[in-house]
DNA sequence: AATAATATCAACCGCGTTAGG
DNA sequence: GCCTAACGCGGTTGATATTAT
C-alpha cells in the first residue's frame, strides 16, 4: 500500500494560524459540522491541507478545550493512565475529556516526565520514572494482565459511550466553556469560541455537531469510520469512567499486587485525597483483569 | 540591558489503519 | 482481494516566551 500525499504541497499555507483563518474554519464547520476535513480547503478557500484542519480544530478551536494549569489532580491522573496505557495519548485524553491529546501529550514531555525523573532520583537511582519502574518490576503474568486490562478498559468504554452516547447531551464537558482560562492567542479564539457557544446553542439539533461541544469532532458521523483504537480513543467518555477514576466508585481492593514499597514519586500520587483515588482506581483495573 | 539557556506549545511529519471503489 | 484515499495517532520540530547569567 502506497502512502499518499495527505494534501497537495504546492500552495498550502505552513505555520502559524492566523485569526482569520480560524474564523473561516470555524464558520465552515459552523455550517457543515465537523469531519470531511478534505472538503474544507477547497469550499473555504483557506490554503491548509485538510490534516491540518482537522489539527488546529481538535486541538484548539474544538468547544471545551480547557488549556493550561493543569490542576495536580490531573497530573496524577494522567500519570496513572500514562503507566496503564503508556504513550497513547488519545486515549489517555478520552478520560480528560477538556484536554486534548496534543496538550496532553505536551505536558507529559515538558513538565511530567521531569517531574517524575526528579521524584524517582529523590527515592531510587533509575532514570526512569517510578510508575515505569514499578511496571517494569511486575511479573509478565501481571504485565500481559495490564494489557489485558487495557483492552478490557477500552471495550468497557466503548460500550458505556455507545450507551451513554443519547443521555450526554448536557455534557459535563461543557463546563468548561464558562471556565476557559485565557492565553495569548486565546483573546481572539475566546471570541471564536463565543462564536462558537452561540452556534451551539443553536443548532444542536444538528447531525454531528450536537456532540462537538461535549467530545470533539469525533463524536461526527463523518469521523465514526475511526479505527479500533480509535474506538477506544475517540469513544465520548461519559462522566463515570471519569469518576471512577477519580475513585468515586466504590470499590473492593481485593486481589490487588504487592505494593513496592513507596518512593517520593508514590508519595507524591499517594497524597492528599488522592490516594483512595489511586487505589480505587488502581483497584478498578485489577477488578478486571 | 544584552545575551544565552531553557521551557512551552502549536503545528508538522510520517506511519498505521480502514473504508470504499 | 487489491488499491487508493482519507483519517487518526504519536513523535518530533521550530517559533516564541521566559528565566538565568
Amino acid at each position: 500500500m502506497g502512502r499518499p500525499p495527505c494534501c497537495d504541497k504546492d500552495g498550502v499555507k505552513k505555520g502559524p494560524w492566523t485569526p482569520e483563518e480560524d474564523i473561516t474554519l470555524v464558520s465552515y464547520i459552523q455550517q457543515h459540522g465537523p469531519g470531511n476535513w478534505r472538503a474544507i480547503p477547497p469550499n473555504t478557500g483557506l490554503r491548509r491541507c485538510s490534516k491540518s484542519c482537522r489539527l488546529r480544530w481538535t486541538n484548539y478551536l474544538r468547544p471545551g478545550i480547557k488549556r493550561g494549569n493543569f490542576t495536580d489532580q490531573e497530573e496524577k491522573l494522567i500519570v496513572h493512565l500514562q503507566s496503564l496505557l503508556g504513550n497513547r495519548w488519545a486515549a489517555i485524553a478520552s478520560y480528560l475529556p477538556e484536554r486534548t491529546d496534543n496538550d496532553i501529550k505536551n505536558h507529559w514531555n515538558t513538565y511530567l516526565k521531569k517531574k517524575l525523573r526528579k521524584l524517582e532520583t529523590g527515592g531510587t537511582d533509575s532514570p526512569i520514572g517510578s510508575v515505569q519502574s514499578g511496571r517494569r518490576s511486575i511479573s509478565k503474568g501481571q504485565w500481559e494482565r495490564c494489557l489485558q486490562t487495557d483492552v478490557d478498559m477500552a471495550k468497557r468504554a466503548l460500550s458505556q459511550a455507545l450507551s451513554m452516547d443519547k443521555e450526554s447531551k448536557a455534557s459535563p464537558f461543557d463546563r468548561s466553556l464558562s471556565s476557559r482560562p485565557s492565553s495569548t492567542y486565546a483573546s481572539s479564539t475566546e471570541n471564536i469560541s463565543r462564536l462558537l457557544a452561540g452556534w451551539m446553542s443553536g443548532t444542536s439539533s444538528k447531525p454531528g455537531v450536537a456532540q462537538a461541544s461535549s467530545a470533539s469532532v469525533r463524536a461526527d458521523p463523518a469521523s465514526s469510520q475511526g479505527s479500533a483504537s480509535a474506538s477506544s480513543s475517540n469513544c465520548i467518555m461519559s462522566p463515570e469512567p471519569l469518576e471512577s477514576l477519580l475513585g468515586l466508585h466504590d470499590s473492593t481492593p481485593e486481589g490487588s499486587e504487592a505494593q513496592a514499597p513507596l518512593s517520593l514519586l508514590e508519595s507524591w500520587l499517594l497524597d492528599e485525597d488522592a490516594g483512595q483515588k489511586q487505589e480505587n482506581f488502581l483497584d478498578m483495573a485489577t477488578d478486571y483483569m
